[in-house]
DNA sequence: ATATCTGCCTGCTCGC
DNA sequence: TGCGAGCAGGCAGATA
């Protein structure tokens, strides 16, 4: 599941691989792939239009178009890209929705197993990205800016973290990790957290993404780089998908528990549900 | 404002 | 071995 840390690997090696490319031909196999504007309109505006950075926002890579126009693409489960120099080295299979072909050769294609992933192309890239919240590894991410949105909210920490208009990239894996790391419990209510508590949170999500992109991210299951290069990060991980292992800093088990229907990991000995067990 | 549920999808695991 | 049920989960949209 491509969180932050992927999209960026992601985002980076496309900007290597694509930044100067012109578009000569693009290929749809799957059109609910394409959220706007339509599936004709789609190819019809990207041919002729050159790559001239990719970046990301969130988990949302952004491809910034020349002269014009902003190709947004959000992987959700199993959104996959592969890049090739030699588009005939470069097999499309039953998974691949929608294919790009470059003036020089190269080829990208989008394979997603679970179809959930969605392209949009549009002209001003906020109309895709403007609801995001803040950017957790900018200046914006400040321990006061947190602070002031979780104090501004009555709702469990765990859904908080995930919502992506308070920060922007967090998703299961790393929400988990951040508050393990934080030591606080996934079911504290926001508002409740006190600032040493914020201040851990603060620094616990910056440190493991950090330490998440410089791994190349995580493969716990499907998660390829455009290379089809998997990521290292999956040993550092200290409590996703580990139920029943010992906790890294005290060694009881892991426990799995159900919060907003999501699978939630967290050590029930150094993340406490009562804060005046904090110490 | 917040919580809960459904739909979108397919591959995988599990129990029988 | 085969098969159906249940699960995984980011996000939008609807409802409580």
């Amino acid at each position: 599941m491509p969180e932050l840390p992927e999209v960026e690997t992601i985002a980076r090696s496309l900007n290597e691989q694509l930044a100067g490319q012109r578009i000569a031909g693009v290929s749809i196999g799957w059109p609910r792939s394409i959220a706007r504007p339509g599936v004709e309109a789609f190819s019809e505006q990207l041919v002729g239009r050159t790559v001239q950075r990719v970046g990301r926002r969130g988990k949302f890579i952004v491809m910034d178009l020349y002269p014009s126009k902003h190709l947004i693409v959000h992987l959700r489960m199993t959104g996959q890209f592969l890049v090739c120099e030699d588009a005939w080295a470069l097999e499309s299979d039953r998974h691949t929705h929608v294919t790009i072909v470059f003036e020089s050769g190269c080829v990208m294609r989008f394979r997603d197993v679970r179809k959930f992933g969605r392209f949009a192309l549009v002209d001003d890239a906020s109309e895709v990205l403007g609801a995001l919240g803040l950017e957790p590894l900018s200046d914006t991410f400040t321990c006061e800016a947190l602070a002031a949105l979780l104090r501004s909210r009555r709702r469990q920490i765990k859904p908080a973290l995930l919502d992506q208009t308070m920060v922007a990239g967090l998703g299961n894996i790393y929400v988990d990790e951040a508050l393990w790391e934080a030591r606080i419990h996934p079911l504290r209510t926001t508002h409740t957290l006190t600032e040493g508590e914020v201040a851990r949170l603060h620094e616990a999500v910056r440190r493991v993404l950090a330490q998440a992109i410089s791994n190349r991210g995580t493969t716990f299951r499907d998660y390829r780089d455009p290379q089809n290069l998997p990521g290292e990060n999956q040993r550092a991980l200290a409590v996703y998908g580990r139920k029943g292992e010992p906790c890294p800093r005290c060694a009881s088990p892991i426990v799995r528990i159900l919060v907003g229907q999501r699978g939630t990991h967290f050590c029930p000995v150094c993340q406490k549900l009562d804060p005046s067990c904090d110490p």
